[in-house]
DNA sequence: CCATAATGACTACAACTGTAATACATACAT
DNA sequence: ATGTATGTATTACAGTTGTAGTCATTATGG
């Protein structure tokens, strides 16, 4: 189950979709609608990745008729976090000093309410109390 | 100043020998002797990847006789906010139920003494108790 | 002065990405 | 049976990336 393959931006888009219906499959439609306004693909772009993540053996798929029914071979826990060791290594410095423009982005991304920093504080002091 | 565009995993090698000797230039093959054993890269692909730094802005240059001295037009903080933040719209959820893994992933790594985790609580304790 | 080495410019080339178009097959309506 | 819509497979095509090779120029050791 190492995925040894990138996933790529638009990729994880659609893996997004599986992961938030996890388990269970959906067809290339149903991800596109899924998608809503999130993208401004065409369906076959959409295809075209779907495709490509089942050639990395990221998707699998069970026919049922003429329509595939795809769903995720890794979690998303999983690629998370092979996604953020890469990220850390690709960033993060020898001297550290990097560390603390990370955390700050992180923390000041709008998409994060008081609540979630409250959660990620936790996390942290367990880390550190250690 | 505006990095429109992005810095890939190899031209991160390059631009963290650059900040690292900031403020300050090099040449080609002073860049090598710092990546030191951290590449294998032949001196062309070295040469290959500043160029193409050059060519994004994010590295300027002065000549001197035979040889350009290069230096960093874009800060490490700017750049790293840019990453972290493009990291987290690719891979943070609409649940955010990824932030867990995330955090995870990035305290678990080893290259992060407790020092540095106590240095993360501090800002984290800062942001949340506002 | 000339061959050689160093340096930068230009070129190469395949894999991966974003973004589709075209071709083929087949379920369904008529 | 046949055309049409729909779903998948194959193909396209340019930009980016990793990884260099070749060419032209010039400083340097003899």
């Amino acid at each position: 189950m190492k995925p040894n393959l990138k996933i790529s931006d638009a990729e994880w888009q659609i893996m997004k979709v599986f992961w938030s219906r996890s388990p269970g499959s959906a067809t290339a439609n149903e991800v596109m609608e899924a998608l809503g306004d999130k993208t401004q693909w065409n369906h076959r772009t959409c295809k075209t990745l779907i495709s490509r993540l089942v050639t990395k053996k990221v998707l699998g798929y069970e026919q049922e008729g003429r329509t595939y029914h795809y769903y995720p071979k890794v979690s998303q826990e999983e690629c998370v976090r092979a996604e953020t060791q890469s990220f850390i290594n690709r960033v993060l410095d020898d001297t550290k000093s990097t560390l603390k423009p990370m955390l700050a982005a992180f923390l000041e991304d709008p998409q994060l309410s008081k609540d979630d920093i409250d959660e990620l504080k936790k996390i942290i002091d367990k880390k550190a109390g250690k």
